[in-house]
DNA sequence: GCATTTATGTCACCTAGGTGACACATAGAG
DNA sequence: CTCTATGTGTCACCTAGGTGACATAAATGC
């Protein structure tokens, strides 16, 4: 495991001795979405599933982890919840140790200084992982609502009509963002503009964060 | 950016003093895929793009990054090469410094040990993220292949037939994995089995990795 | 061993969305 | 101010893949 080939024998032992091992049969769950994101684990033996249920009813599954493998790894973050679901895909042996223990044993550094960095750095990959893992199985409409709102979020400015995207985008990087073709976005823009959550003022847009969120039934 | 949230002004001062301000045009490109990921960037002001490339030319919008981000994260991982291309979206000021000099000035910790730390953790979850882009319009029959591929290796055991799969998947599973019907996951096995690239035993899995990679195009 | 789940195989049908082919609008460049 | 690039709007058409509805086969419990 290579996570530990640097660490040193009283490093590990220290690691070790605060690994409590615990059991999990076939199919139940370790921890579900949404819950705090407390702990770390490293499946010793068996098959862990991590998974996600869309709020229409569809299971995604994200990865299989394999033996060997840390997972949970939002711990490592400040403040997370768990972005998926995680369950034991055949009886399993879990090791669970707190992030903190581990990253302040084998760096002998203040968790929050770490968490901090990893904050700044790589929590946004996990918000596009999510966003990817999210779009499998949502149709161009939603995408598009979806994608609008984060650009919002991102490239926004209140206006009196809405919120205003700083940004000149073409349809065509707005297909190329939610993986559609260039005139399938058009169509649905325009949908969406007869629908009033969004106005354009020459190739500005203004969206309206309220009702797209509707849209997508503020499930996010 | 609270990446330095927690720096002192000493921390601050250091790392400033390393950062080189660089200007890039829009439609310039900073990195390419491929790429050796030696240096880490801050957006100071404008917007990137970051993006995929197809092997069947088509592009993918992995995101836009919005001033006073960090990005070029893979950087932080040892030995990576950049994932995805960047370009100037518009007019941008860009300071870069190496990941090497963050980490240390502001963990004060050996980059190595970091980065050890970051390859056991967080560096799979690039792989997720990469394998979500990629199969943006791949249709199933690749995504399928992929994902075969991605089961071979993690818990693949050598056979004389080819490489046995010691798990128990259902179509359902792989359906939910590739985000397909259970049905037409059916239909794809079985003309993956009718190409030979794949047979069964029971329901154990025995792929043929070489067959599959040739399917994909060695693309990876 | 039989009965009940749970998985597989295969249909026929339907729809979201890809594709090509235009006409029109707009915006920079000269 | 005009010419050319690049973006937008809208068609008609086609196909990958979703869906429901079965039949069969394999596990699993009792």
């Amino acid at each position: 495991m290579k996570t530990f080939a640097r660490a040193s024998d009283r490093q590990l032992k220290a690691i070790l001795s605060e690994i409590t091992l615990e059991r999990f049969e076939r199919r139940t769950t370790l921890f579900r979405q949404g819950d705090p994101s407390d702990s770390l684990y490293v499946l010793v033996s068996g098959v862990i599933k991590l998974s996600l249920r869309t709020p229409e009813g569809e299971d995604i599954l994200v990865s299989l982890i394999s033996p060997g493998e840390l997972f949970g790894i939002t711990s490592l973050l400040p403040g997370m919840q768990r972005p998926f679901r995680s369950e034991a895909f055949s009886d399993c042996w879990v090791g669970r140790l707190s992030a903190d223990t581990l990253v302040s044993t084998l760096l002998g550094v203040p968790f929050a200084d770490f968490s901090a960095l990893m904050d700044g750095t790589v929590s946004r990959w996990f918000g596009l992982l999510h966003r990817y893992a999210h779009f499998q199985g949502l149709d161009l409409q939603h995408r598009l609502a979806f994608a609008l709102l984060e650009l919002a979020q991102k490239f926004g400015a209140q206006d009196s009509r809405g919120t205003l995207l700083i940004l000149q985008l073409t349809h065509e990087d707005l297909a190329d963002l939610v993986g559609a073709s260039r005139q399938k976005v058009t169509e649905h823009m325009r949908t969406l503009e007869r629908k009033a959550l969004l106005q354009r003022e020459g190739r500005r847009l203004i969206v309206s964060t309220e009702g797209l969120r509707e849209l997508v039934q503020i499930e996010d």
